[in-house]
DNA sequence: CGATATTGAATAGTATGCTGATCATCAGTA
DNA sequence: TACTGATGATCAGCATACTATTCAATATCG
């Protein structure tokens, strides 16, 4: 038998697992308290203001359920804000506050530490390697999961 | 600014997040009910019988404290029973039930059919570089995280 | 216009995963 | 043997992630 410790799904985990602890200690370094995913809404609505949920979860792949979740202690921390849309009373219009905009600011290079980091096993062109397989064995199985990734719409803050 | 979910953080959370639910689907359409998790226990502790909980962790690459919680159900489950150890009383060696094996041998070709499925948008030799990088990059990172891979002691069996 | 389907958001419930702490036991040593 | 440190296991607490459901508001079609 196989030694399962060599299996693509225990290496997806594995991989991903590091890449958690990674940037939990880079970014908790820096004296930011983020969490990867709360970091990935925080730069998504930062570049599309004024955007619902349901489209952030999409951006980033992330299930809208979580996304809900994770709004939340945003706005508790003060870095987001959930306004009326005016357009669907139902939807959220998503905006950054300016505390925000210094957190995510100031939280960059502790980011891009953390994407070295994870990957400081490999020479440059293997880690450019690595990112094109996942990026295609990803592309191809993107329906796969409950939580694909869905290009926002171009021009979210028109909508807004 | 470059576009998030190009970055490896990103890759990796999403590959994991495919894997995981490939595995699901398979498993489930195979009339089984395990987690990603629960299949690496069980899988472990067929290989290493009498294992502790600690050594299993390590075995999988998880924290001990998750264990606790996937010890629990694939014994209430019925899969696994939690024996005294003779040696150390604090230890408990784990030991799989006629119902483990049989769930253990029926599930092998589910869990197959995921590995391919994550990776169906590529090559056999792509599929085998992928594996090779991500292998080469989380052996370098393994102390990274709070749950590094550490190799079972080779004759467990007798320490029971 | 009205019935139906769809969609944004939230909730309940379960299972990971982690940090940090506690407790019992074991191992080594002065 | 008493002390000290390490180790196995668990627990409390927090933050993902998922399924399934519910509710309100919107869209669509006859």
């Amino acid at each position: 038998m196989k030694d399962p410790t060599t299996k693509p799904g225990h290496l997806a985990r594995r991989f991903q697992q590091i890449a958690v602890a990674v940037f939990h200690a880079e970014v908790e370094d820096a004296g930011y308290d983020l969490t990867p995913v709360q970091y990935a809404a925080l730069a998504a609505v930062g570049t599309h203001p004024g955007m619902d949920q349901a489209t952030l979860a999409g951006a980033i792949a992330y299930d809208r359920t979580t996304i809900t979740g994770v709004v939340d202690r945003l706005v508790q921390k003060g870095l987001v804000v959930r306004k009326q849309n005016s357009r669907d009373r139902r939807a959220h219009a998503l905006e950054m506050t300016e505390a925000g905009r210094k957190s995510l600011r100031g939280i960059e290079p502790s980011v891009e530490a953390a994407q070295r980091a994870m990957l400081c096993g490999l020479t440059a062109a293997e880690a450019k390697e690595l990112m094109r397989l996942m990026r295609k064995a990803i592309d191809a199985a993107n329906e796969l999961s409950r939580a694909p990734l869905r290009e926002a719409p171009v021009a979210m803050a028109k909508k807004a």
